[in-house]
DNA sequence: CATGAATGAGACTTCATTCAT
DNA sequence: AATGAATGAAGTCTCATTCAT
């Protein structure tokens, strides 16, 4: 990479940064381009080089948290050597919900867009994370645990991302109806619920 | 009620129907002031009158809509004399999901809003409907039905509340992963997955 | 005067008082007519009843403020018997400072307006004190020392009031150059210097 | 300088120009920030890279067109060669008079804040003409003239300026109690009174 | 590539004044 | 005489975006 190559990838990262860290203090409509640009240092015309415009930054950044939190949980998963793959979608959520727990200025940002527009666009696009996949690493998940079978997976995962994302940022930033430790069993028995609701003949609840 | 008091009135409700238009229509930020009192026939400074500024107009707007569907949701549970505390929430949420797909613009509008915070508020204010209480209607429904019986019933309220208002609105807004028409069966089995997680001892899905 | 007209009064005082203490608090500009309405415990559109706007009640009040302030130095210096016209002069002077030292904000209303114009007004206009005549009290110093003589007596008060409200505001209010207390005895000095200034021939500064 | 710095200084000193001109003639709460705009053909938010607010401004024309009157009658008593400090402050008297009642719009604008407030400015900061020091230039005078000795020197000037900003406003603008010109000869036995007052042992008026 | 001065539409808000009650 | 809801002109200031340097 030559070194002006590097001089841009620095002023698109420290645009990136300010941004984030401005998005989640002030709000992103009590941020201004002008705030993002002196706290990066650079000049308001360069904004316009890298990004169409305000709503265009914060939609690359909601991506690329998100991507963020899945790949730190996917490293953590593989760490963990959890086995079974309802073990390790409670492992993924509760890892999750640790990190926003410790992070509500994350959560608040990336809030009800950690959902299926935003998985569609990791599915779809190439990962930062070179050779990492996402929907292929959840797909494999399930092949590899035999004991269960769902119908309609893919939807099963939002129906669980959904959940957790809306309970979660309630409890979360608003401490309603009660603090994510305490509404944390309830959410893990509903995803259990909703493990059942999915699962095919063969594979439910009550069949010990 | 005076001549005048009456003109008052009308000028606020004047001013609330063409916000929610406006807001529906053009969102929010795509909405001003100037829109809205020009909608609304009546001078500028008449609006700050009955609001502190467009997110004062626009809280009451959700906490009013959200009451609306609720009571016309209790009102059609009434009508169809359904029994039994389940077959009475999937009512409730099939009624309210109908309602929601007829008219996105609410949906998108009371989004993400149609949740604990705003049931706080209906539970605690005095309803706009005389003699309408929720909260004691919905545990009015639970004593009723003797053959179910759950732990913290609100809880489960809220947790279902907040997967339906979640994944309706990806389904209706965006059409995504699935229309609501496909998705809403596997919607119902979630929430019975959910109303088991929630369950007691002695009163679980598989008892035939 | 009857019960109606006793209310007009109280109503018109009310108004008075509270504009007052809003316009010294608040600065002019920075009371609305609102303000001194709301405080006053009257309707906004009595206010009109009374005053034709802002600056009309500004204007009474100041001509008011100050002819008090002249009235009660009137009043100290015939308790305190001073005699000859120089001695009464720096009296009144003193008098004045010393109220004005002691109420800022009052000092801070009339500045520059306790001058040539108010003088006119209220030699002209029939003072509040039934029977006291500004005019006539000064002239009355003057014949009544028979030692002193100056040309143009009234210019002599004019350009004396002009110092000496000038020199106080800016001691006063921003203590600069110095504070009043420590400006005093200069002051005096400019007075006699221009006492003396103003001194026919056979009065002057030299002769002992 | 470049070719953007010049078109940054011409841009400023239009709008100070039009705002002193519209400031003048429409007094400073008669004049918006529309007027200044227009009047000096830049676009309104242009007005707010220089300047602060209307205030901003007003100040700012304050300080820059005190110096200015005091710089002209510094070097015009340069010219006129007068020597003795009394002649000399009588001449600067007389020159800014001469000025101000040439132009009584400057005179409104700057009454009252020809004062110590602004003395202090100029003294303290870099004066606008390289090498100019008001301060020191007064000092001067006072030394080069053996012959006159005065307490507090820096309080005399005070005064002055206080009693002539004062009475000569009076004069200019309201022609009360008479015009400057029937004034003038009062006003300068007048200072010298002060002069007098302030004068130490050994160097008063009448000593021949 | 980078800059940052300039733009100008338009948002928000205030408030003196009126007038029907 | 008193009220206060309604008015709407007028003002301030912001900020995304452009473009000459």
């Amino acid at each position: 990479m030559g070194k002006l190559e590097v001089n841009k990838k620095k002023k698109r990262e420290a645009l990136f940064d300010r941004a984030f860290e401005l998005f989640t203090t002030q709000g992103i409509s009590g941020t201004t381009i002008s705030d993002i640009v002196n706290a990066a240092g650079v000049a308001k015309g360069t904004f316009y080089l890298y990004f169409r415009d305000k709503y265009d930054i914060r939609n690359k950044l909601i991506v690329h948290k998100a991507e963020e939190l899945l790949y730190q949980a996917h490293l953590g998963l593989q760490d963990a050597k959890v086995t079974g793959f309802v073990p390790q979608i409670h492992f993924l959520v509760d890892f999750m919900l640790d990190r926003l727990n410790e992070n509500p200025a994350l959560l608040n940002f990336i809030y009800k867009n950690l959902s299926w527009g935003i998985f569609r666009e990791l599915f779809e696009e190439k990962s930062a994370h070179e050779g990492f996949d996402f929907r292929q690493a959840y797909l494999d998940f399930l092949s590899q645990d035999a004991s269960v079978s769902y119908e309609q997976p893919e939807l099963m995962l939002f129906t669980i991302l959904e959940l957790v994302s809306s309970t979660c940022h309630s409890c979360v930033i608003h401490h309603m109806p009660m603090s994510l430790k305490e509404y944390r069993p309830f959410l893990h028995r509903s995803i259990d619920g909703i493990l059942m609701g999915f699962g095919t003949v063969g594979q439910d609840c009550c069949v010990s």
